[in-house]
DNA sequence: GACGCTGGCGTTTTT
DNA sequence: CGCCAGCGTC
């Protein structure tokens, strides 16, 4: 047991605890992953079987991490763990045992996108105004109710929740509550809150099931525990009923979702449920410097609702925290660009050093920006991801449909797609029909005729023919996965239909589609994914379950520096990090405050934030903040008066961030004649500058970015912009070069222009909407 | 049914 | 500013 000689006593203690519920608070830094990993390990060396233990994390990558980690102490046979979120480890369970509730193992996982068009369907259907049942706000009831573990019959008889609702002017809440629930059970479907609530379900009514799981798992442990909700505990505590074996790690400082039912009251009910628990703190901290450690200290105290203990460190003292002050949002992306590049240069640092952390995902632009001009690489994590673009959730809308046909979302995404001529009516009379005789969609678009004699029959036959097509390609097993997948996105036509799509966007798309079909190939010729089926439904499952943290890099340059949302930022490290946005009403967050009046969970976020760093920690604000067009003035966040001083210095030094030969290609303009609004100060500002005329868009953004490659047109294109351009101009592309206007074709709602470029890349058509030109 | 235009509205964080 | 639902026209 060499692994023990590097641990302090209190890690030691948690490692070597084998029997009986055990609580390990763990502050930030405090080494909890080493803890976790060598205590499974040492569970096993002695003589627990890998197969029964049960280890749930708050991300599957931190998971597949730890694996390794146990893997390279007691070899081969961690891959027999069970180890994942509670999201993914309970799809499994429910894959195996869902049909005592009346699920086939190929039910579907509905997105947050599924769940409120559903709701919105519904809606719309009982003839209620959508603008006071925002699917928004029934989606977040109904889900808030699933997480305190309400059934919508539970929901409907419940006084104080019908008082509620009327109070909110919602009384047919728990009529919604209860179609939505029956609707997606017609499905085979389960949102994410339902893989949660099913498996309490199930546990509770089915005590043959429960015992299964509560011999198979002799020992349970729970990461991030302070992030779990009621539903989520009372799962591990009925799996750890007749053990006893429950350990988990957590950190109540660090608690910060409870916008999603987290509570801090988890661990109070545990020392409850568990009287005889065994508490172990870990309160040394090996991350951050002295100076780092105290700040967050200095932060946190201000909060009364929390446990005591008393986190310290024996690193160095470090330097001060450095406080940046920027006139506006973009200003402050360049200030911040500039010393990351300053910072790599005098310290040799390289870019997987530095993290931008920023409360919301809208605030990564300005930084894209300005990493971009300087030549620095970078990686966001979260916001829009690769699975939640268009064209990647329409081919999985077919994959999810061809393994369940009940699937009533994945159903409207594709019956028109490509166009087959059936509009919403049409859409609308199926999932009605279906849902009135209380069947699923595909009954009655298989039999189409018998419930409708309408002109789409033929049509829609042939849709179900296609299906069914696939359907036999799927269970015949001859063809793996990628075949399979890359047979449904030819015959469907979805491929030829983006690859007919010349414009930059739709060549964007297809090489994305392409990007996927890839990783399907990738996931079926990996050997070491577990040791479940390499299926199209296996494949779909985990995508689905995916967290943000566990997207890849998709090229092999792993050196960027990484952006990302606080939250994101949970349980890593970085040596520089940079803590942006420090305004109040952003961070605090406005919206926060005015719906809960919970200032501490924002401050607990503060206090992540400044733990992620280990020798460098810089903040900075903006005076001055574009928000929808306009500039708007800030206050610097209250937060920075919480900070004691002495740990604080202003950044010195700092240059003027952006010289003008590192700005964009001068002369690039918008093919549009509206007029720039000019900021009332006198910095250049990119808002106004070129550089803005083809920034990349928020909203189709790469998971990851850097390269040039997807920019996105302006909205407010009019016919008047094609005059900007004539035939017989010579021009110059971002992406293609050189050119010369060979035809400006305005016919049809797209202006076109064919442009013959130079070199190897032949004639390509433009729509003039995304004005990447240059008139020469 | 498809498509373009217009006006209203929005940004918290995530499985 | 940009998205998208809703409306009007073909």
């Amino acid at each position: 047991m060499d692994y023990l000689q590097g641990l302090n006593q209190p890690q030691q203690d948690a490692v070597q605890h084998i029997s009986g519920p055990l609580m390990i608070i763990a502050g930030a830094g405090s080494g909890k992953t080493r803890v976790l990993t060598y205590r499974t390990a040492h569970l096993i060396e002695k003589g627990v079987d890998p197969f029964q233990i049960l280890l749930l994390t708050f991300t599957n990558k931190a998971a597949g991490e730890m694996r390794e980690r146990i893997e390279k102490v007691i070899g081969n046979d961690a891959k027999n763990l069970w180890m994942g979120t509670f999201h993914s480890v309970f799809a499994k369970i429910l894959r195996f045992d869902g049909k005592h509730l009346g699920y086939t193992s190929d039910f579907s996982i509905y997105d947050t996108d599924d769940s409120k068009s559903l709701i919105r369907s519904i809606v719309k259907e009982r003839g209620l105004d959508d603008k006071i049942y925002k699917p928004n706000v029934v989606f977040n009831r109904i889900s808030g109710a699933k997480n305190r573990l309400i059934g919508p019959d539970d929901y409907m008889n419940n006084p104080i929740i019908s008082a509620d609702d009327t109070a909110a002017k919602l009384p047919e809440m728990g009529k919604l509550y209860k179609i939505y629930a029956t609707r997606c059970f017609q499905a085979n479907a389960m949102d994410f809150d339902d893989l949660l609530f099913n498996t309490n379900l199930l546990f509770r009514d089915h005590p043959a099931v429960l015992d299964k799981y509560q011999r198979k798992f002799k020992y349970v442990m729970v990461d991030e525990f302070q992030d779990t909700n009621v539903s989520q505990y009372l799962i591990v505590k009925k799996l750890s009923d007749i053990s006893r074996n429950l350990c988990v790690v957590g950190d109540d400082a660090q608690s910060i979702y409870a916008f999603r039912g987290a509570s801090i009251d988890n661990i109070l009910n545990l020392e409850k449920d568990y009287p005889n628990m065994t508490t172990i703190k870990l309160e040394q901290n090996y991350r951050s410097t002295q100076n780092i450690v105290e700040a967050a200290n200095s932060i946190i105290a201000k909060n009364k609702n929390q446990l005591k203990k008393n986190v310290f460190t024996e690193n160095e003292e470090g330097s001060l925290i450095e406080l940046i002050k920027a006139s506006s949002d973009n200003e402050e992306g360049r200030l911040v660009s500039t010393h990351i590049f300053e910072s790599k240069m005098n310290l040799g640092l390289r870019n997987t050093d530095f993290a931008i952390l920023y409360r919301t995902n809208a605030q990564s632009r300005t930084f894209e920006e300005s990493l971009r001009k300087l030549n620095i690489k970078y990686r966001i994590i979260g916001g829009l991801s690769f699975y939640q673009r268009r064209e990647i959730k329409d081919l999985l809308a077919y994959f999810r449909f061809v393994i369940n046909q009940n699937d009533e979302e994945a159903f409207k995404r594709i019956i028109n797609l490509p166009k087959r001529g059936i509009g919403d009516t049409t859409i609308a009379k199926i999932t009605i029909t279906a849902a009135e005789q209380q069947i699923s969609v595909w009954e009655v678009v298989a039999n189409i005729r018998q419930y409708q004699a309408g002109r789409f029959a033929d049509t829609i036959e042939g849709f179900a023919d296609l299906i069914k097509s696939f359907k036999i390609m799927v269970e015949s097993q001859k063809k793996d996965a990628y075949e399979v997948a890359s047979h449904i996105a030819k015959s469907s036509g979805l491929l030829r239909e983006l690859h007919d799509d010349k414009t930059v966007e739709g060549l964007s798309r297809y090489e994305n589609v392409q990007e996927l079909l890839n990783s399907i190939k990738e996931f079926v010729d990996n050997p070491d994914t577990g040791t479940d089926e390499k299926n199209l439904a296996t494949f779909l499952q985990n995508v689905s379950l995916m967290t943000t943290a566990d997207e890849d890099d998709p090229d092999g340059d792993n050196d960027r520096v990484t952006m990302m949302t606080i939250h994101g930022a949970k349980g890593l490290e970085f040596n520089h990090v940079y803590v942006v946005g420090m305004e109040e009403d952003l961070f605090p967050s406005q919206m926060m405050l005015q719906s809960r009046a919970d200032l501490e969970e924002e401050r607990r976020l503060f206090y992540v934030a400044i733990t992620r760093a280990e020798k460098k920690l810089m903040m900075s604000y903006a005076e001055t903040r574009y928000q929808w067009g306009r500039l708007k003035p800030c206050e610097p966040s209250r937060f920075l008066d919480e900070i004691d001083p002495k740990y604080l210095q202003f950044a010195k030094n700092i240059r003027r961030a952006v010289e003008d030969t590192q700005r964009l290609p001068q002369g690039f303009v918008r093919m549009s004649n509206r007029e720039q609004k000019m900021p009332d100060f006198n910095t250049p500002d990119t808002k106004t500058s070129v550089a803005n005329l083809i920034r990349p868009s928020t909203s189709t953004r790469p998971a990851v970015t850097g390269s040039a490659n997807t920019y996105k047109p302006s909205a407010d294109f009019t016919p008047s912009d094609t005059k900007n351009l004539a035939e017989g101009d010579r021009v110059e592309h971002l992406k293609f070069g050189f050119g010369k206007v060979k035809k400006i074709d305005t016919n049809g709602t797209d202006r076109k222009a064919i442009i013959q470029f130079e070199g190897t890349i032949g004639e390509k058509t433009l729509l003039l909407s995304f004005a990447k030109l240059r008139i020469l």
